[in-house]
DNA sequence: GACCCGGAGGGAGCCACAAT
DNA sequence: ATTGTGGCTCCCTCCGGGTC
């Protein structure tokens, strides 16, 4: 969901002037092929003008159509026939190609898919079920939601009736929508919207989103929400529009500028931060305390999850962030446990520092590459320079095995193999790679965590 | 443990050129 | 005239080395 806001105004823009496609042979609509003829004959002014007309009709049948620019037909879905007419086929809820027919014109297939869509996210919204400890839907589809780019083929007026409706919806949505350009996972804004979850926060979550932004200036502190559902601390980096449709430019504290999201007034993702200057957080009980980790911000993310980019400034602000202790009072010693992942980590993905410190609570990834680095240079200092201090086995008590063949060894930590380990438990003999690179038959005593965070220990 | 700086790598846009 | 392809450039993120 951070392509959302990633995928700015300025995008947009850039899409509409440089992205410009030949205008398609078969038009059916006279406004449409005016258009089209006002675009051929200064193609030059249409790459460099910021806004370029739509190639297509964009709605029809009080629907929002689906434009497709590398689409043959000009819309998603529709293609064109020999004989001159236009098949189109759309995507059930489990994205199988569903046909819709053939039609004489690509109008009235683009029609047919558009109203296909509609009814297909209906579903899907009334499918939803919201959950209260969190804004996420009970099976996040981030991954699946791949805003690529936000072009004009996107559903504004699908995102402004979300909103009508309750729903969170990005000011960049209701501008441009949000469309993958990815065929095979064409989703609709409504997807988006659905990740976001509805715009009331709960009061079970302790938070308080009242309306807020009406007198915020440029400069000030506040707090936003981001797409994720976490409160962060916020400055209003820009505005723009009066009155009900007045938005604040606002810019994450400690993110990359590029996260800035446009809101709304009414949007329900501004509040104030309390007086706090400066950068501020979200105070302790504002920080969403769920035990699923599903809404936490990117920090904690799991290993291949979008994350936002840049980072809070303190391991104690991500770890907070996270839900997890406060480091303020100081460092926090390494563990075996802590070095052992790292090792392993290491070997399975490399040295992705932030992906590592990202399943590794309390530390960042300057702290695992330092520690890394330590470790190699025999400089461990702590419980973890202690072999065996917390109940890991040393290295020279343990009979080394021949190491598996490739076929069967499963690297702890990629994602790809997730699917062997999810038939491990306790008690299941397996061959362990140790930090030192050893093989070494194990067994599991314990597990924790879910799905892609689900970890096993290892007894040598 | 955090910060600074520089380099590597990848994505996206732009442009020229060749093929149809 | 249109379309496809490849090279170039810019920008951004991430990582490594060094330092505080």
């Amino acid at each position: 969901m951070s392509y959302l806001s990633r995928m700015n105004q300025s995008v947009l823009e850039g899409q509409m002037s440089r992205s410009w496609s030949p205008p398609p042979q078969d038009v059916s609509n006279e406004d449409e092929e005016s258009t089209h003829t006002e675009a051929s004959e200064d193609r030059n002014f249409v790459i460099t003008a910021a806004a370029a007309p739509p190639p297509r009709a964009t709605a029809a049948d009080g629907l929002h159509l689906h434009l497709n620019s590398r689409a043959k037909s000009g819309y998603t879905r529709v293609e064109s026939l020999p004989d001159g007419r236009f098949r189109v086929a759309g995507l059930d809820a489990e994205h199988s190609e569903v046909p819709l027919g053939i039609y004489s014109t690509a109008l009235e297939a683009a029609t047919v898919y558009a109203r296909h869509v509609k009814k297909r996210d209906e579903q899907r919204l009334a499918g939803f079920t919201y959950r209260q400890e969190g804004l996420i839907q009970d099976e996040p589809r981030a991954k699946k939601v791949r805003f690529q780019k936000r072009s004009s083929d996107a559903g504004p007026e699908a995102a402004a009736e979300a909103a009508a409706e309750g729903w969170v919806v990005s000011t960049a949505d209701l501008k441009g929508g949000a469309v993958t350009t990815d065929e095979d996972e064409q989703l609709s804004v409504v997807d988006s919207i659905k990740v976001m979850g509805p715009a009331a926060a709960p009061a079970g979550r302790g938070h308080h989103s009242e309306p807020y932004g009406a007198m915020a200036q440029l400069g000030d502190q506040l707090e936003a929400q981001d797409p994720h559902g976490n409160w962060l601390g916020a400055s209003v980096a820009g505005e723009r529009g009066h009155g009900d449709e007045r938005e604040l430019l606002v810019h994450y504290n400690g993110w990359n500028k590029r996260q800035d999201e446009w809101m709304g007034m009414c949007c329900g993702r501004l509040r104030a931060s309390g007086g706090k200057l400066g950068r501020s957080k979200p105070s302790a009980a504002s920080v969403p305390k769920t035990a699923n980790s599903s809404a936490a911000p990117p920090a904690c993310a799991p290993l291949g999850a979008p994350q936002r980019t840049g980072a809070p400034a303190t391991a104690a602000e991500a770890a907070e962030a996270c839900g997890a202790p406060s480091v303020a009072g100081g460092a926090v010693p390494w563990t075996a446990e802590e070095d052992e992942r790292i090792m392993a980590l290491v070997q399975a993905s490399g040295r992705r520092w932030r992906e590592i410190a990202a399943v590794l609570p309390d530390r960042t990834g300057d702290a695992v590459r330092n520690r890394y680095s330590r470790i190699q240079h025999g400089a461990a200092s702590g419980a973890a320079a202690a072999a065996g201090s917390d109940g890991a086995v040393p290295a020279a008590a343990r009979v080394p095995i021949q190491a598996p063949s490739e076929g069967d060894a499963v690297e702890m930590g990629e994602t790809d193999e997730a699917a062997s380990c999810e038939l491990w438990g306790k008690g299941s003999k397996v061959d362990a790679l140790d930090v030192a690179g050893t093989w070494y038959e194990a067994k599991l005593v314990d597990e924790r965590g879910q799905g892609d965070t689900r970890e096993l220990l290892v007894h040598y």
